[in-house]
DNA sequence: CACTGGTCCTGGTGGC
DNA sequence: TGCCACCAGGACCAGT
């Protein structure tokens, strides 16, 4: 499951295996994987080819790829979002289909192919005019995104103010991406595990302290896991390269029902969250009443 | 307007 | 062994 750490491992592959290379061709196994591009597929592929790749770029969980074609007065990216399951991959031309390729792009050097596997097509491609928002330019679809705790101009006091607005559950905040982003599910739950605070904690209801506090975990727990090439816990999840991440064993609370908390020894339990699920220890994180 | 909760999607798993 | 319900969950969007 990409979240912050691990889309940042395939940026830094896609820089430095596909930036400066021509796109020749552009293939679309399932109309599904292009997403936000309301022309089509075919529109994608025709204006996609014989632009080259520039730098690899991310905000949040999005991530996306300046190219140099004629776009518009700000220009244009190839935007992705990898969803649950997706996976960006360079390999040989020679190399056999995975089973859930989506789309296949080939470059005129006729060097390595990049593509954009999916299982579960939650996630997928656009091609975006970029915009510029509060000095960055994006793409269109994340100008609405905040600046997540690994941009230089990510602001701590902006994003503690942003959190402490909402009178909804903290961990609901959190996920929130246009207050904070890239916080997923399991971050969201490392997080609050590390600042003791139980998820349904009322937001604008934390101290200032306290929400500051969590911020702060949460940039630490997801640098560390940057560290170690991201979160994984299947073979869905794999870098540009094909390679899985191993922080998973490093994990406090997502994932670790019926163990010991690390901390204080209580079982660690699961609660339904929003159709999925929140893990948490019952003396660490007290529940509100 | 702020907030809530349903929905999309597929494959692996576990119960019967 | 086969069938089926359930689960994973980011982001969008309709509904309250």
């Amino acid at each position: 499951m990409p979240e912050l750490p691990e889309v940042e491992v395939v940026r830094r592959g896609l820089d430095a295996h596909v930036s400066g290379r021509v796109i020749s061709a552009v293939e679309v196994l399932h109309p599904r994987a292009i997403r936000r591009h309301l022309p089509g597929a075919a529109d994608f592929s025709a204006r996609l080819s014989g632009q080259t790749m520039l730098a690899a770029r991310r905000r949040g969980k999005y991530l996306w790829v300046d190219l140099d074609g004629p776009g518009t007065t700000d220009g244009e990216a190839m935007l992705a979002h990898l969803g649950m399951s997706g996976q960006m991959l360079v390999q040989p031309a020679d190399a056999p289909d995975e089973k859930h390729l989506r789309v296949r792009i080939t470059f005129a050097d006729q060097g390595s192919e990049l593509r954009f596997v999916d299982q579960r097509t939650f996630g997928g491609l656009a091609l975006s005019d970029i915009v510029e928002v509060d000095g960055t330019r994006l793409p269109e679809p994340v100008a609405h995104i905040a600046r997540d705790p690994m941009d230089p101009r990510f602001d701590p006091e902006a994003a503690v103010k942003a959190l402490r607005s909402k009178r909804t559950e903290i961990k609901r905040a959190l996920l929130d991406q246009t207050l904070v982003s890239g916080v997923g599910n399991i971050y969201a739950d490392e997080s609050l595990w590390r600042a003791k605070l139980h998820g349904l904690r009322r937001a604008d209801k934390l101290t200032k302290v306290k929400a500051a506090e969590l911020l702060t975990h949460a940039t630490a727990v997801m640098n560390e896991a940057l560290g170690q090439g991201g979160t994984s816990f299947d073979a869905l999840y794999v870098n540009v390269n094909g390679q899985s991440g191993y922080f998973d064993r490093s994990l406090s609370a997502y994932g670790q029902e019926h163990k010991p908390c690390t901390r204080c020894g209580t079982v660690i339990v699961r609660e339904p969250f929003m159709n999925r699920s929140s893990f948490s220890c019952p003396t660490c994180q007290p529940k509100p009443r």
